[in-house]
DNA sequence: AGGCTTTTTTTCGAGCCTCAAAAAAATAGT
DNA sequence: ACTATTTTTTTGAGGCTCGAAAAAAAGCCT
């Protein structure tokens, strides 16, 4: 089952303490660094002096800012820009888009293009892929040779080992081994990860402060998705990508749900639901697409008069509430982002939400649980995307293979 | 954040390995330890022949059948029995159950009491705890001393750090710090455990093969709960036991339930909601107990004609069916085992149970799903207890604190 | 029976890793 | 210029695991 710890296993794994310290706090000493990872000075001092050696960390004396202090001052430790760089895809509903980040994280460069993903045949999705990354890759301002990684994401479901698409709204393909075509490809390791699961690495990369242990990031868009983080591990489900919010039940034989069958919260809370409902369609009726434009609009007429529209957006409120009731039975109550173009609508969801999950077991503090917003979903998908790539970077470079390859550019 | 391996956690660590391995295995030799642990024979022989020094670990000659085989026989290793000892206490409506079992897993000594758990004040309840405790620990059969953990099975809400009883339909009081209130007056490390989840440990205890990574256990009972291990691990909430599957809501709005809120699952599967179905009883009607004779007899009967004893378990059917349905969306199908009295019609429910989860997501195999039933849920409450006190003890015994205590001993 | 083969277990030296303490380095204050 | 203070590096000691070789304990074969 579980596997013994052997003796070179601890270097490697401290190594990757002592990097994920530098990459959380910015620019900490050995000193804090050791504080922090509770390992002793020395070896601190080891690590950090083979890290430098080996191009990985660097030392930037520039700590001006906390000077007035008796001592010998501290020397900063930081992440080395170009000790490697990583590629993210991000492909949604018609729109692909490709950026290249140091190993500190700053963009260094990026294209995105426009494409009807739900027309395109698999060779054509999969070929405008790889055309766009091989653009970026070959690239003469970019140092090719130094990307190290490549993180996929997309909307929909993917397998949990992070290998595959499985199935996904913005095309009717399924089963698209993206990771495994990207590593052939580019023979760059690579991985196909789910956008909303990327949203909440994203938030726990932007704001450590509030998203910590436990979170949820809920995608309000035409499907509703959800990303999950418990006791600080994104949770996944045991074969796929797991948490499909949008589609626990809400009402059993219910509206009809894009997925075909009936009363998932999503075919109340979605989009489409929203429209079909505001627009007072059956709710046997066939999901459409609705722009982003059209659904600013009907908030905004949602909130000048009371009538059908304010009623639809009462009702997502309403099947949001009763499915994160039961969501927090399970997992207990924990912080939300609601992210999307209908989080902008929130105010409008927001009083039927809690109303409903202050009748459910897990809203018994449903005051205490706190929303928060944020209209964009893309630019945080990315964000996640780079993070999810530079932590695996992380644990290649100090793995005895990353360590290795250094140590021939050195000798 | 993460704290880094100090150079002393390495053998603590590889010693757990070596006796959860033995554990596991029952009398492995050496060198399968080896294998499965992925350590080198010399640190194998090394630790295995301290803990045999120490007394936790016993060479048992008697590996006689599989003789027969060229080369030096190999010799089993085995828990010593005398090593340490546990102690469960299962706490449920009406009855209280301690047990004494020994470090291999063998009960000892056993004791049973009838007592009114709904109408006990706070102090007698506890007294009536601690009292029986104390008996089994001055039995003068039993070396006290020898007693290293505390394991406690309750229905109902525990904190996620197994400290303290939250919430117990078998009574009126809340917020009982069990644990805690053991420790002080045994002075024995002890924990609060919630009966679901114990009876999960116990399975995957029990049938590593059939209950190993993924599983979910539901007690059906006078109210619906559930022990759920994802990944190898028991999923527990954030602060709670969590896992309050049968809280999950089923109908907004619709019957009312023993926690006082509208619509859950177990205001439709529960023993009393089945039987107020049956009775056709209105939904608002409250929550009354109906003893297990009863449940059989009404289970007989539906089982003989169709009626309104058949429509009621086939809408208990429906609502897990629903209530599995969400699950599974939020974390993949696994296999279930439904323990508890009505575990014993479940030909009653499984049909329609089958035909709500095809109606859902997480239900796509829904055909694949294997259900297995287990009546009675009190013995499975007090082998997880032993197994996570036995847990509990392995990982002391190793530990640098459990390491001197017996260094000194042989000294 | 005695030697040979096979398999398991133990022993031993080498190589790492971490730690604590001491030394060195760098700066502020006097 | 000197001292106090704090950070960083160096050094020696102690532990741990590993691989190889030796030892142990059988069965097998002549």
């Amino acid at each position: 089952m579980s596997v013994g710890i052997r003796h070179d296993d601890l270097r490697r794994r401290n190594r990757a303490m002592v990097i994920s310290a530098v990459r959380r706090a910015g620019q900490p000493s050995r000193t804090e660094i050791a504080a922090t990872t509770g390992l002793s000075h020395s070896t601190i001092s080891a690590i950090s002096a083979d890290l430098i050696q080996e191009g990985i960390l660097t030392e930037s004396k520039a700590n001006e800012p906390t000077a007035l202090k008796r001592g010998r001052p501290q020397i900063g430790l930081a992440l080395n820009p170009e000790a490697a760089a990583v590629l993210t895809v991000v492909l949604s509903l018609n729109f692909l888009s490709v950026a290249v980040i140091d190993y500190a994280g700053q963009v260094i460069a990026e294209e995105q293009q426009r494409l009807d993903t739900l027309v395109m045949p698999r060779d054509e999705l999969i070929g405008a892929c790889m055309a766009i990354v091989r653009r970026r890759l070959q690239d003469p301002d970019l140092d090719v040779g130094s990307v190290a990684r490549i993180a996929m994401g997309i909307q929909g479901i993917t397998d949990s080992r992070a290998r595959a698409m499985l199935w996904s709204p913005i095309t009717p393909l399924t089963d698209i081994p993206f990771a495994d075509i990207l590593e052939k490809e580019f023979g760059i390791p690579a991985t196909m990860e789910n956008d909303c699961n990327m949203m909440a690495v994203a938030l726990q990369w932007r704001d450590p402060e509030r998203y910590r242990d436990d979170f949820i990031a809920i995608l309000l868009s035409h499907g509703i998705g959800m990303g999950l983080v418990l006791k600080g591990a994104l949770f996944t489900g045991t074969h796929s990508s797991g948490g499909e919010f949008g589609h626990m039940i809400h009402r059993p034989g219910g509206a009809l749900c894009r997925c075909g069958r009936r009363g998932c919260v999503e075919a109340y809370a979605g989009n489409y639901a929203i429209w079909r409902s505001a627009m007072k369609m059956s709710e046997d009726a066939e999901p459409v697409d609705v722009g982003d434009a059209d659904m600013r609009a009907l908030a905004a007429k949602a909130r000048q008069e009371d009538g059908p529209e304010r009623e639809a957006y009462r009702r997502a409120g309403e099947a949001l509430g009763f499915g994160l009731g039961s969501l927090f039975a399970l997992i207990d109550p924990a912080p939300v982002a609601m992210v999307g173009v209908s989080a902008a609508a929130f105010d409008l969801i927001e009083p039927a939400l809690r109303e409903a999950i202050a009748q459910t077991a897990g809203g018994q503090h449903s005051k205490s649980i706190s929303f928060d917003t944020e209209p964009n979903e893309l630019p945080l998908i990315r964000e996640g995307c780079a993070a999810r790539a530079l932590t695996f970077v992380d644990q290649e470079i100090f793995a005895p293979g990353g360590q290795a390859r250094a140590g021939k550019h050195v000798a």
